[in-house]
Formats: structure tokens, sequence, C-alpha cells
RNA sequence: GGGCUCGUGGUCUAGCGGUAUGACGUCGCCCUUACACGGCGGAGGUCGCCGGUUCGAAUCCGGCCGGGCCCA
């Protein structure tokens, strides 16, 4: 035991935190792969590499300590791995900022290493923020997606779905960013509310309305709804499209919307998705009057080279100028943009790379995981079941994953590398062998690369060891925790993934964490000025604080507000554990505690009691990852139980030299073990030091507590005294006593003997007496109080008929009640505690106070 | 327009079939040798609205209103 003079008054986060966090090794995190432990893999999200740790990844990285922490002490051989998901736009597009270029101006190679240069440093700053959060990573499984050992994987990977069938090329309509390039998923398509003009014009003597008349060189049919009687003559005819002069078929869908515009709908490749359907659906021509630069193409005829922005504008100079432009009007409408740079994006028909959507497939394996909330399911279902296009993976950027993939000159055969080969940049290498099919050693290398859900979708793969040949040792994982945001991403393509790759789930269990909004209530945004980010919280209050926050700020799952409040009730909540730290070691340094004396007194065995429950609701909420109710139940034990009923109850016993002394301080010594070590996943620093006093080493290596302890006599007992001193100390306040004043002569009466030891008479500062006689009172019943638990089921509809019954009964039978009641005629048993009179009591003789707790009386004489 | 989700004292939050949890704020009393970053106590809510089921609904069901997320 530490000497207390040792123990700072205060408790100083800011010197403790750095302490602790210089003194932890790595090593002490790592999994460890000979380990016969029960295993707990993680399959953490690999951030983006942005150089900012903000607080919505605070929250998901808080969750998954907590946890990684819990399980390490429940005796599980944990990885908790840290990674980095390189690759991507948002890099490009900065590194483009930065050095006010664009992708072209510089060599591939070039840029890449300038992407790789800025990630490499932004990692370093977010490492260090992970660090100072205390949480607890498995750094020797740290993974970084843009280096060649991870996206060697990635290209494996590509290469078992390309053989396996699961991937496949073949031109189609894809979302495509003419800003960036490069085609995007639907996963990627964000949506924005604009206004556009809806644009009414002749079309060869037909009045047709359309959002895009840009688009018109790329009309290849015009719509009408089949029953829409205005365009029965239309059916079979062949118009001629304005200003382009080609021919189109009129047709007739049932999907074309009568009421809007004019009824009749120009289809175009592409416009939209409907145009995509229709499109399919009834063998259009293609026509692609837009290119991958967004601008327009030949077909466009005298319109070529311009935007498309500048080509409508064209158009409709034109279409007023052959006077066939009728009337334009407002238009509110969402448009899909490109989610980092929100460019609108166009649907482009191009040669790609996708893979093959098996909806049952992934659906089965969904419902093999276990979700928390259950309710996420349901989102992922959603999503599965409304796919309807497969999944692009090929994208026309640079800093990626390179699609490992040549094709022959010669015959245009696909060239795939060997597996040992890997990883390859088909733009920098050759094929080892000449075309198998033709015998040519021409090739052409596949530019395109992948895109960057095809190297994060496998990060489960990844940290359990996947080389390719069957389902590694220890996969599945046992978790995934991420945000509900990308459940239609992340979770949908990794699901994808692993079915496809291993025939397996990936993970047993799915947390689903809510976004962190700011304290107006919007998610947080620069435009609105409400971002709150991590360092400055834990400037002010630490990292403990913050963790705080973070688990009881919100229950799992929903959204939550960022609050300055709760981290400040966080910090105060340590102060005050602090204080009772103090207390506690001041009382255990004089001599050391006896483990093996028997805990004696009777609010003693009350608080092992609640120690006891508290422990087991605290385990019981950690099991189901609901870290809001474990933290607040440590947090009501600590302060209320412990702080304020039981250290108040015990002080005076332990500052006199009581023989029943000993006990308590066991009492003390075995609480403050275990609220060290329940304290430890939510706050590693401060538990530690907390712990530290007690020189048992490092509270993160002590097994989780496991303490019960039962004895229903002192629960009751020890429920009641504490209840009574409670009722005396309110008497005390209400009639303007200092609590610590001295109070006359106070009787407590209750059925059976209590022997507290002194400590409700010290507590209370009184002559005080417990008695078992009865008291010489005349009482009157004031009230009924009924138990409608029991009222209830039992008597069904007579329920009320039943409490009249008993408010009618007189003041004698309800001291002493009848067994039976009479209820519509006919005798019925009164249950047991089914109510309970409420007296109040008439001073006879002496002049004293009453008070009643339950069925005690309690009577003061001459309060002072 | 569809799916999911939320709507609880001034603010935030728990509960999700037996008449309401906690925090912050607010008001009053108390500097009692762990703690005034504290203690004790008070005020403040017809649990969004309307129906239904039930002996009983914040809690279940239906409708409506309002917010959020995802999607068409």
């Amino acid at each position: 035991m530490v000497s207390s003079d040792k123990i700072p008054k205060n408790y100083d986060f800011a010197e403790v935190e750095e302490r602790w966090q210089d003194r932890w090794r790595d090593d002490d995190n790592y999994f460890d792969w000979k380990s016969k432990k029960p295993q707990f893999v993680i399959d953490t999200p690999p951030p983006y590499p942005t150089g900012n740790f903000h607080i919505g990844n605070a929250l998901n990285w808080c969750y998954i300590d907590f946890l990684a922490r819990y399980k390490r002490m429940r005796g599980f051989n944990v990885m908790f791995p840290q990674g980095w998901d390189c690759h991507g736009l948002p890099t490009e597009v900065k590194v483009e900022e930065i050095n006010k270029i664009t992708k072209n101006d510089v060599s591939r190679e070039e840029f890449r290493k300038m992407c790789r240069d800025l990630t490499g440093k932004n990692i370093e700053q977010m490492r260090s923020t992970l660090r100072r959060m205390a949480f607890s990573v498995d750094w020797s499984n740290e993974y970084i997606t843009m280096l060649p050992e991870y996206y060697t994987k990635t290209q494996l990977s590509f290469l078992r779905m390309l053989k396996s069938g699961y991937i496949y090329q073949s031109e189609h309509p894809v979302n495509f960013c003419t800003r960036c390039e490069t085609a995007i998923a639907f996963a990627e398509v964000a949506y924005d509310e604009r206004n556009t003009r809806l644009i009414y014009f002749d079309f060869d003597g037909l009045e047709i309305a359309t959002t895009r008349p840009e688009l018109l060189a790329a009309c290849v049919a015009v719509a009408v709804h089949p029953n829409d009687n205005r365009y029965h003559n239309l059916n079979g005819k062949k118009l001629k499209v304005p200003i382009f002069g080609h021919l189109i078929p009129v047709i007739q869908d049932t999907a074309v919307d009568p009421t809007f515009g004019s009824g009749a709908v120009m289809i175009c490749t592409f416009g939209d998705k409907q145009d995509v359907h229709w499109w399919k659906q009834h063998n259009l021509e293609l026509r692609k009057a837009i290119d991958r630069r967004g601008r327009m193409t030949t077909l466009a005829q005298k319109y070529q080279g311009l935007t498309a922005a500048e080509c409508r504008m064209a158009i409709l100079i034109d279409m007023k100028d052959k006077k066939i432009l009728i009337k334009e009007e407002n238009l509110g409408q969402r448009v899909g943009t490109c989610w980092r740079c929100k460019t609108p994006i166009e649907i482009l028909s191009e040669r790609q790379w996708f893979v093959k959507i098996k909806p049952d497939e992934i659906l089965n394996s969904a419902h093999q995981i276990a979700w928390y909330p259950e309710y996420m399911l349901l989102r992922m279902e959603n999503w599965v079941e409304q796919m309807e296009w497969d999944w692009c993976i090929s994208r026309q950027r640079i800093f990626a994953t390179p699609i490992p993939i040549w094709f022959c000159k010669k015959c245009g055969e696909i060239i795939v590398p060997g597996e040992k080969d890997l990883p390859v940049d088909p733009t920098l290498t050759k094929p080892q062998y000449p075309c198998q099919k033709c015998g040519s050693s021409d090739f052409i290398p596949e530019e395109d690369v992948l895109d960057t859900w095809m190297d994060s979708s496998i990060s489960v793969l990844n940290v359990t060891k996947w080389d390719g040949n069957d389902k590694p040792a220890i996969f599945p994982a046992q978790i995934r925790p991420q945000g509900h945001d990308i459940i239609r991403t992340w979770a949908f393509y990794t699901i994808l993934r692993s079915v496809a790759l291993t025939g397996m789930r990936p993970w047993d269990q799915i947390l689903v964490n809510g976004m962190v909004l700011g304290e107006d209530g919007f998610k947080m945004s620069k435009s609105r000025g409400n971002i709150i980010v991590p360092e400055d919280i834990l400037g002010k209050y630490g990292a403990d604080a913050l963790r705080q926050w973070a688990a009881a700020g919100a229950a799992t799952g929903s959204d939550i507000m960022f609050n300055w409040n709760d981290v400040v009730a966080a910090s105060r909540f340590q102060t005050k554990i602090w204080n009772i730290a103090r207390f506690v070691l001041l009382q255990l340094e004089k001599n050391e505690v006896d483990e093996k004396i028997p805990v004696t007194a009777l609010v003693d065995r009350w608080l092992l009691v609640k120690l006891s429950d508290a422990i087991w609701k605290v385990t019981e909420a950690m099991e189901q990852y609901q870290f809001d109710i474990a933290l607040k139940t440590i947090r009501e034990f600590a302060w209320d139980v412990l702080a304020d009923n039981y250290i108040e109850l015990v002080k005076g016993r332990l500052y006199a030299k009581n023989a029943s002394r000993e006990s308590a301080r066991l009492v003390l010594y075995t609480v403050y073990d275990a609220l060290c070590r329940m304290l430890a996943p939510f706050t590693p620093y401060f538990a530690e030091e907390c712990f530290s006093y007690l020189n048992k080493g490092s509270v993160h290596k002590q097994p989780w507590v496991t303490f019960t302890y039962d004895d229903p006599q002192a629960r009751s007992e020890g429920e009641m005294l504490v209840k009574v001193v409670s009722e005396v100390r309110k008497f005390k306040h209400d009639t303007g006593l200092a609590l610590n004043a001295p109070l006359g002569k106070v009787a407590i009466y209750t059925s059976y003997k209590i022997q507290d030891d002194g400590d409700s008479a010290r507590t209370l500062n009184a002559d005080l007496h417990w008695r078992t006689d009865t008291a010489k009172l005349d009482r009157v019943i004031t009230d009924i109080e009924f138990n409608r638990a029991i009222v209830g089921p039992t008597f069904r509809k007579q329920a009320d008929a039943f409490m009249k019954a008993i408010c009618a009964l007189s003041q004698k039978e309800l001291e002493n009640p009848p067994k039976t009641i009479k209820l519509d005629g006919k005798d019925v048993t009164i249950p047991e505690n089914s109510f309970a009179p409420k007296f109040s009591y008439i001073e006879e003789g002496k002049k004293v106070e009453v008070i009643t707790v339950g069925d005690v009386i309690v009577t003061i004489e001459n309060p002072a």
C-alpha cells in the first residue's frame, strides 16, 4: 500500500495520462498467435488517412477499446488491429489542390508518390491521437492498404474472383464523375437538392418536356403511357429528332407518368437510371453524346467539344430560333452527385470491370451474423434487395491498386499474371509469357485501377492472414464495429467478398454505432461551424473524460449529440472517485488488510450485497455492449451507494477504534479493487492510476471482477437502515438542523432486532435506540397503497372493484385484514402484499416527532 | 414517394405493459477532518397529437404531425 501523503490532493489528468502513456508498452496488446485462450478478433475499420481523427472515429474507437479491454480481462486473446484505407479520390484531389496540378500534369508514378507521401504524413498524425486516447491497439497487426504487402492481397483476391466468375468486364452504363474522370459505384453517389428548368419543346409535332435538352443528340426513343389517349395515334410511328434529324421510335411503357410534363418522355442514353431501364427493356440504340470529360462528342455535331452546360445553352438558343421552344418551368429535383467533389454524375456507357451481386448469398450470410442493435440488419436487407446493377469496381484514376490485367494486342485475350508474381502494375511490367491463344507478345496494359472498397473489403481477410488458400485458421473474426452510415458500403462489400472468397460470413457479430452530431443537433460540418475536434476535448478534460462521454452519452447504436456538459460531468465523476480513493487509501495504509477475516457489521454486509448486484449488472451490460448502462451503473454505485450512503455511515466507526473496524476496512478494500477493475475499460488512465496505489501491478492485466455475495438479511435490513437514516437526515434538514448537529433521543421500532455496530447513531449524532417493542402511539390510516403488479393480473376486469372494496374497509379491518372479501356477491381471497395501509401517528404523552419508513416507526425526542 | 429511426421537465438523456431515470441548469439550507469539482433538500413533465387493444400504455397496434438517416 502506498502511503497516503504521497497521493496528490487533486487529480491532474494531464500529468497522469501522459505518464501512463509513456509507461505502457505496445506488446501488452499484441495478439498471441500461439495462445490457447479463446480468440477475439476485431475487424477494426481502417479509416481514411485525412490526417484528422474526427470525433465520429473517436466514438467508434471508444466502443472498440471498451470491448477489447473488457474481453482481455475476461481471458480472451484479443486482436485489435489498426489499418489505414489509403487509396482513393480524396487524396488525389488534395494532392492536385496542394500542388496546383491535375493528375495528367505529372507521370503516373510521380503522382502516386505524391499521394503516398501525403498519406504517410497523415497516418503519423492520426496514430498519435489514437495513442493519446489510450486505445489498446495491436500495432503488430497494423496494415496500410497502399503498401505492396496489402495490395498484393487485393490483387490476389481479384484474380481469384475473376477465376471463379464473380468478376467480369463488359460495356455497361455506369455512374461517372466527369470532373474526377472516373466511374463510381452507386454507393458513392450522393444526392443533392437542386433547381433546374423543365423545357417544353416541339418534337416533330409532339410536345415533349425534358430537364436535359443537351442530351437531344443522344435521344433514342420517345415513350408514352399505353393508356394515354392523347398519344394513341403515335404507336409504332417514327419521329424525327429536332436539330439532329435522326429517326427514333415511339414506345409505350407503363412507367411513364402521364401527369408529368406533357406525358411524353424523351429517352436518351443516358439521362438517368430510368433511361437505362427503358434502353435495356426495349432494346434501344446506344448513342454516346457526352464523353468522359463531360464534353459533347462528334455525335453532337456542331456542338462537339462544348461542355454539357454550354451545349444546353446553345441548344436552347437554337430551339428559340427554330421556334420550337414552347415554354420553361422551374423544377426542383434531386441530382446524383459525386460524393467527393459534388459534381453531378453522368450515366455513361463504358467498358468496366464488375463484381456480380448475388443477393441470396449475401443475405444468407448477413443472417448468420448477430447484429447490435438488431434492427440494423433491416438496413442491410433493404439495400441488398433493391440492388439492380452489379458493382462497378474499375476506376479511371491513379492512386489505387492496379488491376493486374493485360490484353493481347492481336487477339484481345485477357492475360493474367501468375499469383506468385504479384503485386504487378501492368503499366510498368509485361506478362512473363506470350499470349497463350495467339502467341503474340504485344500487350496492352489495363490502365484502370480498382475501387478502394476492393482494398478495404478484405480487411478481415488480411488481419486473419488469408493467403488465397481455404479459410484462415482464425477466420471468421468475432466482431465488426462500425457506423451505420457505411452498412451499404463497407459491411455489404465485406460480406460479399468473404462469401465469394471463403464461402463464409466474415464475422460472428457486428456492432453498429451512431453518428456524432454537433451541439446544435445537426451533423457536424464546416459550413455550420459546429465541428468539435477530439484534441480540443483532450486538452481541456483528458482522454478518460472523452471516453466516458462516448460510453454514457447515448445508448449504443443511437446517434449521439456532442455535449460539453457530459464531458464536464465525466471529469467531475473522476474527481469524486479520486476523493473516495484518498479516503479509502487513508484507511488502508496504517496496517495491511486481512482478507481472511469475516465481514460482520450489518452495513458492511449490505454494501457487499450492493457491490455484488452492481458487478452483475455491469457484466451483463458489457456482454451486450450496452456501455451506457455499464458506466451509469458504476457511477450510481460509486457515488450514491458507496460515497453518499456507505462511507457516511461507516466513517464514525473507522475513526473510532471500534472492534468491527477491520470488517469495514476489508469491505473498502474489496470495493475499491472492484471499482478500479470495472472502470479499467472505460477510463484506462484513471483506473490504472487508482489501482497503482494498491501495489498489485497494472489493472489492465487483472481479470474481470467476478465477486459475488449474497445475504438476504443484510440486504433487507441494510436497505431499511439506509432509508431510516436518510429520512432522519431529511427531518434534520427540514427542522433547520445541520446534518452533524446533535439530535436528541431517537427510537426506531422494528419487528426484528437490528445490530448496526453503532453506525446509525454516529452518523446521525443522536442517542439512538433500536427497539423491537411496540411504540406507544395512536395511529390512523390515511391512505392505502396498492400493488398493481399483483392486483391487476389477479383480478383483471375486477381490479377496480377490488380496490374500491378494500378502501371501503374499516380502520380496524385494514389493520388486521380479513382473508377474503366480497366482490360481486362472491367471497374472493385477498392476495398477499396486494396493498399496504399508510399510517400517520398521533403523539401521546411525551412530545415526540414521528417518522415512518414502511412499517418502521421512528420517534425523535427533544430535537435540539 | 419508399425503408429505417427518433420525438420524455428549460436543455440533453434512460426506461419500452404496472403511474417516470439520471445529468446539466435553477432555487433553498449546510465550508460535517475524502471531496464546496462537495452534501442535504425543493420547484419543474397530462412521456409530439388523435384513436384502438388492455383491469392498466411513455411503453403494444393504427393514423396524423414534426426531426434525422438511407434510398428512389
